[in-house]
DNA sequence: TCGATTTCAGAAATCGTTTTCTAAATCGTA
DNA sequence: TACGATTTAGAAAACGATTTCTGAAATCGA
């Protein structure tokens, strides 16, 4: 039924060290007669090494756990492709949890790694912070911080500029004279990226000399609210002519509101959204939109968290650092102005 | 800097037995003074057993795996919701990876996974077959297949009524008078969805009585593709009045191919999409769409497999059994007709 | 009070690997 | 021929838990 190693040693006539030696390829004085007669038995029993044996006895699982805080998000998707990509190349298998934005899973699924022994951590925080991330440091496990910043946790982050995203998009806009630009965000509780987002659309407007009109900057937490927020904002004297949106999910809702009122967009109305994905080009109209490298986020994630493991390994400090990437903007027709 | 049971034992002035005992539960035959001893220690030490110690003395991970073929569809993201659902509450960790319809990549996610030895597997295949799967019946380990259907072996397999699901799409063309019916879809290859669904198709135009044309019947592989059979269907004299998609990443495509040939939806031509996705309404036109159960399929899997494995922990047998969802159909504008 | 039973808890074996230790066999050289 | 050095490979000791075995102490019944 279950093949051991000691199966293959008796079926072999060699001693169980004879044969792991044979599979770590450690062939370190070992006759080549008795290395064929190895291999044979491997091959007859199918034999496969218990990963947990394996991995109690060196110390390590060769297994990277990522938690994420939002599956259903297809951004994230794409991250977990480039997290995928480096991990399977360096020979690393993975681990996915999904926290849901809900601090008590986030908090037993870093316990449930830590039993595990993962060899390392990439983690996208739901919050701001959360008690348990000081059991990382106890524990000595290597660990990324994706996307979201930590509060009063040194720690490797990688991250993408949020200030310039914004700005990016605020800048579009104005060059399209849209100077009337609202913005729509979830409710920042604490979450880099929300006020980062935040702090850039004031950033942008001062840069471009826009007064702020606080009830310009709407904060919904979900689509009935944004409906509400929509309709005070178009029914008043003074409307905006763009509207910026700081998440994927949120434009569609944006975008169904505005249809519900029956606004043209672009026509009377821009729309600029936040992260590209399958269908940003198939709505009505092709959204315009700042675009994160989710793949490269992945790849680079993985990447600081593989040096971070060897430098363990190696017994060397490495400072904690953040690493910060680039957003772009993908220009299609739902701010108008371009002749596609 | 790891703390192991035995540390906890000393701690506590204890043996190993003790503490293991204590942290099982087992409170058979323990003073209730040793007791508070040892949960002391656990407290102060941030004790935390090694899951690979006790899976391996156990023969037991609590721990289920699950192989996708495709993390990208947000169709998936739905299931995986079900099966984490489930799996929380009846004490499962998941282990998830992605194959990418990769069949090489498929049999090392389900080689790792038996070496791992997880307590048991849910698997999307990527192809109608894959050898790999033999050795699931060597092992022994409980698996539930997704979704796709595998021959030549028997298995537990969750699905959904594809036949149904397409002559739901179908009598509801008609009933618009749309009898003019052209399907598209990604090549079968042997995938049993993919099957089913055109042989739905066919069934269901003969049940309305309703000739079949080859030439409307297009096999795309990707958006290019699409296009240029979108072409040849809208250059013909006789065109469809309606356009059955059979997948959801693929009526992206075809929509942003008729909306290139400058087509009107609904007013020339009715589109049915497959799936039912967040985007699906803010599409334009909001989409008439297939609805698969995913959630429901997610849990159905976790509920068969954990089943399973209780048969298996009980010694007894269990026929495969293959579970058929039901599907229905959302009406939205897509396909004109409602007042809506 | 004595033997039998029950209650408690530690010692030791076990899970399946890797790795260190040890020893036999072979070889080269004096 | 003898002896140390080198190959070669098995025996045994980890890794960190659980569980079986074992034995001492406490309790019980007559």
């Amino acid at each position: 039924m279950r093949v051991t190693i000691e199966d293959v040693a008796k079926k072999a006539g060699v001693s169980k060290s004879t044969v792991s030696r044979v599979m770590n390829q450690n062939y370190h004085h070992i006759t080549e007669e008795k290395r064929q007669k190895v291999f044979q038995a491997i091959r007859e029993l199918d034999y496969r090494p218990n990963a947990l044996a394996k991995g109690l006895k060196q110390m390590k699982t060769s297994t990277i756990g990522v938690i994420l805080s939002n599956l259903q998000n297809p951004f994230w998707m794409k991250v977990l492709e480039g997290i995928e990509d480096l991990c399977q190349e360096e020979g690393y298998s993975l681990m996915i949890v999904n926290s849901r934005d809900n601090l008590a899973r986030e908090e037993e699924n870093v316990k449930g790694f830590l039993m595990r022994q993962l060899d390392g951590l990439i983690i996208n925080p739901s919050l701001g912070q959360n008690p348990v991330f000081q059991s990382l440091e106890a524990y000595h496990v290597p660990y990324v911080f994706l996307n979201r910043k930590v509060q009063d946790i040194q720690a490797d982050t990688i991250v993408v500029d949020n200030i310039k995203g914004v700005s990016l998009a605020v800048d579009h806009l104005v060059g399209l004279e849209r100077r009337r630009i609202a913005v729509f965000l979830y409710p920042p509780e604490g979450i880099s990226p929300r006020l980062e987002r935040i702090e850039g659309y004031l950033k942008a407007l001062r840069a471009n000399r826009i007064e702020v009109r606080e009830d310009w900057i709407k904060i919904v937490t979900n689509r009935e609210d944004c409906r509400r927020e929509m309709q005070v904002l178009l029914e008043a004297q003074e409307r905006p002519n763009a509207i910026l949106s700081t998440n994927n999910m949120l434009t569609l809702d944006i975008l169904e509101s505005l249809k519900e009122s029956g606004y043209r967009v672009p026509e009377q109305i821009g729309v600029v959204g936040y992260d590209e994905t399958e269908w940003s080009k198939h709505l009505d109209p092709p959204l315009t939109t700042i675009v994160q490298p989710a793949y490269e986020m992945g790849k680079a994630a993985v990447k600081r968290l593989i040096e971070r493991i060897r430098a363990k390994e190696q017994k060397v400090q490495l400072a904690a650092e953040t690493m910060e990437l680039e957003p772009s903007l993908i220009v299609r027709r739902s701010c108008g102005g371009l002749g596609d």
